[in-house]
DNA sequence: TTAAATTGTGGGAAATTGTGGGAAATTGTG
DNA sequence: CACAATTTCCCACAATTTCCCACAATTTAA
């Protein structure tokens, strides 16, 4: 099972559709059974977990406490933006406007693979992001992955 | 066996019917027949559960003690409630005035997938819950999920 | 280097979904 | 038993979503 890897910039039509990259569908299980599941994503984009993948996670959400308030405020937020689409023939999934708005995303798209899941991005805020958040590569590596 | 997910905003009409969204409709398993019980929810909302999940709960219910004050105290307020209901032939369920009282719902509703049940809301209440609870979704996952 | 296959983009037609309202059936009341 | 009020069932319409086809660009194969 790869991850997901490589970026690409693709349009996104009147619509709302967005093509998945070909190299990204292929790294697909069959249990995913073509389907994603999107939903906010963390610095304003938007995840897609292929459907395997949500399981694991939803699972996790299934064992909360509902009599619990906080409980049930994190699986409110957590589930309610989050939508279940199938990639069409052509292999483009849907996104509803309510997360194209969260991601600031209108014509153009930037896809990220990113290990288990797949990001989308408004490429300018892609890019601002980068500014921002004071990533050097090789510092950033040092800090998560060094001893 | 996936969870509600996704929201919407419908119109609840003049006879109090509410469509529930396809994409949620098509979650519940067949042993639940087009058949929610529906009731007063907690933060103020109803909760409408898909019939199996409901005889779920009604089972822990049914193993409280009936001798303990509090336990009678809670399966009162639990049951009174509840009503059950069918889904017409266009997907929608009847929501009955005490309810609807309840949470506050006129003209539009919210509507929350949330794991294993549904909830309706009146969104400008919604919005006044996700001011008032504390929820940044980062900090709220991490208190949530462990860090 | 050319031909064939695949991939990304767009749009029209068909099916589904959400909304509202009227008529028939049911229920409760006097 | 009759009447009013409610509920259920059914139909019509508009909006949206889904499905399907055409075409251009790119990649792969010969």
């Amino acid at each position: 099972m790869p991850g997901f890897k490589g970026q690409a910039t693709y349009s996104v039509d009147g619509k709302g559709r967005v093509a998945i990259p070909a190299r990204m569908r292929a790294c697909m299980s069959l249990e995913a059974v073509n389907t994603f599941v999107i939903t906010r994503g963390f610095e304003r984009c938007i995840f897609a977990y292929p459907l395997d993948e949500w399981q694991k996670i939803e699972k996790q959400i299934s064992e909360l406490n509902p009599y619990n308030r906080r409980h049930r405020a994190f699986t409110r937020q957590f589930m309610r933006w989050a939508e279940e689409v199938v990639l069409d023939a052509k292999g483009r999934i849907a996104l509803q406007t309510p997360l194209l708005e969260y991601a600031g995303i209108e014509k153009i798209s930037m896809i990220l693979g990113s290990q288990r899941y797949i990001e989308i991005w408004n490429p300018g805020r892609f890019n601002e992001y980068l500014d921002s958040e004071d990533i050097d590569y090789e510092t950033l590596a040092a800090e998560v992955m060094g001893s």
